[in-house]
DNA sequence: GTGAAAGCGCTAACAC
DNA sequence: GTGTTAGCGCTTTCAC
């Protein structure tokens, strides 16, 4: 014996049980207020006894819409994906949605295949951080309703993340504590959220009138951050800020190899706040409400459900900076 | 103009187009072999020129099998979980498998409606740490391939964390360092891996002839590890081994606040190494092949398509311990 | 090797 | 209010 072989009641069993046509079984759960108390009630006491449950793959054949969705992200073990994915998955739920989970490795040629993929078999789809182009997002928004979390194109339905309020804090803040010269250690070249806040963060410094040093360690990663630590320390600046979290925990670890003290010889800021104080020193960073971003991210897509396509919404949220214990004076 | 309206063009239109019936433009693309060659060219290149895809949902209500999988995990965002969820999704791609993802968020009662709403669609599902009955589940494997990660029931796919080898090497390693008195603190009591540990812990310890404590932190948590240090350090234990690294990170971060020194006053030892050595101090930690544990989960699935339930299959992965800075000689 | 036709399980006009 | 009847897009015997 074996699971393909069709136990599962359908619909014309129960109506045959019933004693009513199968339109009415359908009706009894998709539409309850079209028929009598009566009729319900038996319909449904006869699917419950036999154990009778609408078959989704049918209903989306039938109706065209699948009731899932799909959330694609670069890297789900990357920090700050996993909040977001968590909150998303909880709101999905809450429109009784379920999600399909893709994981692009930041390549773009996979997180086409996955949408390729997942394009005909779900209602929508919310893209995270996306590493497509323009044209190729685009051209997936004609076809189904998409969400962009992180990525700003015209006439597409986007939640962003703006760095630029918690980046003018962190700068200020440092500039505050003395520091006359930053540097900003930037993530993915193909990353809207690093541009963002790579300009930010020199717009920032430029109106306090400080020296600024870039340096690129590419992948998000911790060991990507630990290496850059040497290149921060010979920069000259007496504090960085980081393009994520993750790399700033790798450049607290690489500082510590070289023996710089945090914040004592040099103030590190990260950004995201997805790793509470768990950093040792606890790390000052830029907070990005990424559970907020998650959760917008399905309403925004679940409200365009059946609208059109080349709407243009922008739902920006807010950063602001948290002051832990990696920042100090400038000695 | 909305997504609703069919743009996608049909195997009907194909076949109109190719001169040909549908069920040959079916057999163009899944049994080309019983097909001329010139058929399947002529067909392919209608198809491709029309931009035809098969409709997987409509595949899926007329063969019986949807090519989706469910993974259900209790906590998205406890860094156990993303490597693995990473692993299984990348492995189900080998396989052309779309994967549905579900958080119970460590509650029976989610994981139980997540895995009604999947039944139905999907070809089958892996439960990691799954918090259900031993009944629930069985029925749940009654009705689709099931796999179990780190949960152990007898006539049943399973793929298992085996924390006795590790945890065997970890109370080696600390009563050769000259600890007499060490400490367990647990994780979330329906675990199976916690009870599997704790009694690996138990059995390690008594055969070296050691004290123990056992000190229960409930939620698998930073901040639940940080509370726990107080205890720790209460019940009079030089060393503790902790029932994961987050928890370990806690204790941590909770001994710096009470100005115990790691490791030279206490050792902390953690389960898992998802944090590599982004603690402070590097945490000495059981390794335990997150990423093969998706791997396999899937493979196996896969394996059991189309097979019977009741098969006994119990996949056990062993651990090793991994020494880094949080452990040393008891002063 | 290819076509005709009967479903897969459900929904949605359209009748009555 | 409830039944009838077409499909939704594809696969799969069974013929030829």
């Amino acid at each position: 014996m074996n699971w393909t072989g069709g136990k599962r009641p359908t619909i014309s069993q129960v109506a045959a049980q019933a004693g009513v046509a199968r339109s009415t079984v359908s009706r009894a759960f998709s539409q309850p207020e079209r028929l009598t108390r009566e009729t319900v009630a038996r319909v449904l006491e006869v699917a419950k006894q036999l154990g009778y449950t609408p078959n989704p793959v049918a209903q989306a054949l039938s109706t065209g819409r699948s009731r899932n969705i799909a959330l694609v992200v670069p890297d789900v073990a990357n920090p700050f994906f996993p909040p977001l994915i968590r909150a998303a998955q909880r709101k999905a739920e809450e429109y009784d949605l379920c999600v399909f989970l893709g994981d692009s490795d930041e390549k773009p040629e996979r997180e086409d295949q996955l949408l390729e993929r997942f394009a005909s078999q779900v209602d929508g789809v919310v893209l995270v951080s996306s590493r497509l182009s323009d044209t190729q997002i685009w051209a997936y928004a004609q076809r189904m309703p998409l969400v962009l979390i992180n990525r700003d194109i015209d006439n597409m339905l986007r939640v962003l993340i703006d760095s630029a309020p918690g980046m003018e804090d962190a700068v200020t803040h440092l500039a505050e504590l003395g520091h006359r010269h930053l540097a900003y250690v930037s993530g993915p070249a193909t990353s809207w959220s690093n541009a963002q806040r790579r300009t930010a963060f020199r717009n920032a410094a430029r109106r306090q009138g400080l020296e600024v040093s870039s340096i690129s360690a590419n992948r998000s990663t911790y060991e990507s951050g630990r290496k850059s630590a040497e290149r921060v320390v010979a920069s000259g600046a007496t504090a960085c800020v980081a393009f994520d979290d993750l790399l700033a925990q790798g450049i607290l670890a690489g500082l510590a190899d070289l023996s710089v003290a945090v914040p004592e010889q040099i103030s590190v800021v990260g950004c995201d706040d997805v790793l509470g104080s768990t950093t040792s020193p606890a790390l000052t960073t830029i907070s990005n409400h990424c559970v907020a971003a998650g959760e917008v991210a399905i309403s925004l897509l679940v409200d365009n459900f059946g609208g059109s396509p080349a709407v243009d919404v922008r739902h920006v949220l807010k950063t602001h900076l948290v002051i832990r214990n990696s920042t100090a004076a400038r000695k």
